[in-house]
DNA sequence: AATCCATATATTGTCAACAATTATTGTTAA
DNA sequence: TTAACAATAATTGTTGACAATATATGGATT
């Protein structure tokens, strides 16, 4: 059900290859880089410095390109190029009105058939996001704190949900980037606790409200004011040295 | 917020021109064929005959088709080439599974602030259903049938959850028409009726129980034992004389 | 007749060169 | 100094050819 990662060298007569990467792969790791706050709003994606990035032809990159502007992450300008996309304040609204209705869905349905297993991958996860307040590490606490929504959607069974969810979550990442007003104001700690708390109890509409009031305190956060550009190299971003 | 179906010559300029395609236009036309059941699973999507079809070079092709199947509306097989997706029971639940979820929340909530005209264009639809019914238009009732789930979903306002349930639906097309007992027997009369007529009466919880017990009756229908495999001529099906 | 294998054909995957457009730089004039 | 303009450079869009793979054809053998 998690997404593969296809680093799977079929058979062992490549030593160390290149491992072939495929679009998949690159979508892969701007998704994370724009889960952690790495890639922002309205960054130019040259398609040169993405091909020199990873290795591969232009052919690969534009794919790649192409998927994520079909989810929102990236825009597409004729002439232009790609551009991480820099919602405005209705995309950002359309965004967390679906994941309201998504998302409080989810955690109710999850109540009635969770695997014990998932439950304790859920615990565990909202342990590493204590670690990484505690230790203020503000990049590793912002991407933890969306993948706990991720995960969540992940533990319904039911991959459509999850991949419509980290779309949107992803895409939140991009809007709290625009118009949070503090960065630390994200998720605060107790309220994914008290979401998993409900679940574990069997407490489908308290699980519910919660996640509803959760979504809607970080939407409450947000300020239509402030556009914040900022700029970077991308191979040091993507984190591919 | 419908889908531009961008026919606009910019100019008069033009007399009669081709009229510039792009991949949207293609995954439009694989849409609407699939939901009218023109293209059956595992149906063979040769490029070669779809450049033809639309009068493209392969690279529009190629693109269209990576869009469709990162919606699982076709699957690539590498080097052998695209087909229309066949999904299995385990995907077939999985897409019931989301629709009821997504489709109940969205009954629900439309309650509240559905507007007058979508109120009026749903009544319509509805009638342009009964009539298709009536005068045993086999394709148009499949078709209509489904475009309603996909209305109300637009309904809602939400460009996001209009583009999550018109893919669902499509991909339920494919299922259907997989695993579907009897053709006339997907959405029977009354039922789109009666959620409509809740959702006007302002009963949040009946059109979402209907809702519910609407798509729980189409995934009741069907059974999981027979593949219909069926071939056709790509340029006709298409509807591209 | 059926099966297996080799050849030939067709289709897909990839790459590199070219065309079209945009962005940048440098120059001139107000 | 600033603004407007021209020429250059850089980037994207598109096309076509070539390589790799899969499919189809045909003949030989059991």
């Amino acid at each position: 059900m998690s997404a593969p990662v296809e680093s799977g060298s079929n058979e062992m007569t490549r030593p160390a290859g290149p491992e072939r990467v495929d679009e998949n792969f690159i979508v892969e790791c701007i998704y994370n880089a724009v889960m952690e706050h790495r890639l922002a709003p309205s960054t130019k994606l040259s398609e040169l410095k993405l091909c020199d990035t990873f290795g591969v032809g232009r052919m690969r990159v534009r794919r790649a390109l192409l998927l994520l502007s079909n989810q929102g992450i990236v825009d597409l300008e004729t002439n232009r190029g790609a551009f991480v996309a820099s919602p405005s304040p209705a995309e950002a609204n359309e965004v967390f009105e679906a994941r309201t209705l998504l998302e409080s869905s989810i955690a109710r349905h999850v109540v009635a058939d969770i695997r014990p297993g998932d439950l304790a991958m859920l615990r565990q996860h909202i342990s590493l996001e204590s670690v990484a307040r505690d230790n203020n590490k503000g990049v590793d606490l912002i991407r933890l704190s969306g993948e706990f929504h991720v995960k969540l959607a992940q533990a319904s069974g039911n991959t459509i949900l999850w991949r419509v969810v980290r779309e949107l979550v992803t895409r939140s990442s991009l809007i709290v980037g625009l118009f949070g007003a503090s960065n630390h104001m994200v998720c605060p700690e107790n309220e994914h606790s008290n979401i998993l708390a409900a679940i574990e109890c069997g407490e489908p509409d308290d699980a519910e409200a919660m996640m509803i009031e959760h979504l809607n305190r970080i939407r409450g956060g947000l300020n239509f004011s402030a556009p914040k550009p900022q700029e970077g190299d991308l191979a040091e971003i993507l984190g591919l040295t």
